[in-house]
DNA sequence: ATGGCCTGATCTTCAGGA
């Protein structure tokens, strides 16, 4: 009779939280009831020091994070003890000056993940789009090792990216605007190019897998959302891929960010 | 029901978000 060693079930997770201070009780709440063994944080909004590590921690949470102050900051939360953390990669381009903490990679549970906050782009001819694409081609070739790598590897997060006309709710709103132009669905391709497989979640209500959600018109109850928060992965994460959903529930109710997970089940 | 912006700092007004 042999003996089969039950599969490692991992629960991998990826939220644009917009600041962790204004969300630290959606945040404790979420990872009570959702259970992520993994979960990659964007937009914490403060610096590693105001980072409310010490509620993570009593939920029995590590926590990486790269955070500086205002704006940006990401971070990931694991159940599993947390190794080889980088921030950003060699040859991350700075804007104005500045090299801003959009990217944290780490080995936990297993996997290695990168959780992304790539830059908005602001408008179409604006230095910030093209700091957004040069980006984008530094995000592509740090993949280049992992994607090629047995051990399981994904980049998670907020793109600012919707993949296709159909991941927004109206096209005819974006006529002249950022996160759809074929230069920035180029980018996407490219790191699929390197490796890197999308992962599709499924939409828990609806047809359309939104993953954010203006605050104003009321773009939530309207449904009028975006997907703009994407999970790539190699082919040792990717195959292992079991479900994937967006958990609009987060989004709804006061005090929600304008954003909700997306979670990926893995069993490894 | 999910309800007409939110967040943090430059702080009563603004930049940035997308």
């Amino acid at each position: 009779m042999t003996h089969k060693l039950s599969p490692m079930v991992l629960r991998v997770a990826t939220w644009n939280v917009n600041s962790v201070t204004a969300r630290t009780e959606r945040l404790t709440g979420w990872l009570g009831t959702a259970k992520p063994d993994v979960l990659c944080l964007q937009e914490l909004k403060t610096t590693d020091n105001a980072f409310p590590a010490e509620q993570i921690a009593e939920l029995g949470y590590q926590a990486a994070t790269w955070g500086t102050g205002r704006w940006n900051g990401v971070a990931i939360l694991s159940r599993h003890d947390i190794t080889d953390v980088q921030r950003g990669w060699p040859n991350l381009p700075d804007y104005e000056g500045v090299s801003e903490p959009r990217a944290l990679t780490a080995t936990c549970g297993g996997v290695r993940v990168t959780s992304v906050y790539v830059p908005n782009g602001r408008e179409l001819g604006h230095a910030h789009f093209d700091y957004k694409l040069a980006w984008l081609d530094s995000l592509t070739a740090s993949v280049a090792e992992p994607a090629r790598a047995d051990l399981p590897y994904a980049v998670l997060g907020d793109f600012n990216i919707a993949p296709t006309d159909a991941d927004v709710w109206d096209m005819s709103l974006f006529t002249e605007s950022t996160h759809v132009t074929p230069q920035e669905r180029a980018k996407l391709a490219d790191l699929a190019g390197a490796g890197l497989t999308e992962v599709l979640p499924r939409a828990l209500k609806y047809d359309k897998p939104y993953t954010y959600w203006d605050y104003r018109q009321l773009a939530f109850p309207k449904n009028n959302g975006m997907r703009i928060d994407l999970v790539f992965g190699n082919a040792a994460f990717a195959g292992k891929v079991t479900d994937a959903y967006v958990d609009r529930e987060e989004r709804k109710g006061k005090g929600a960010s304008d954003h909700a997970p997306v979670v990926v089940d893995l069993d490894l």
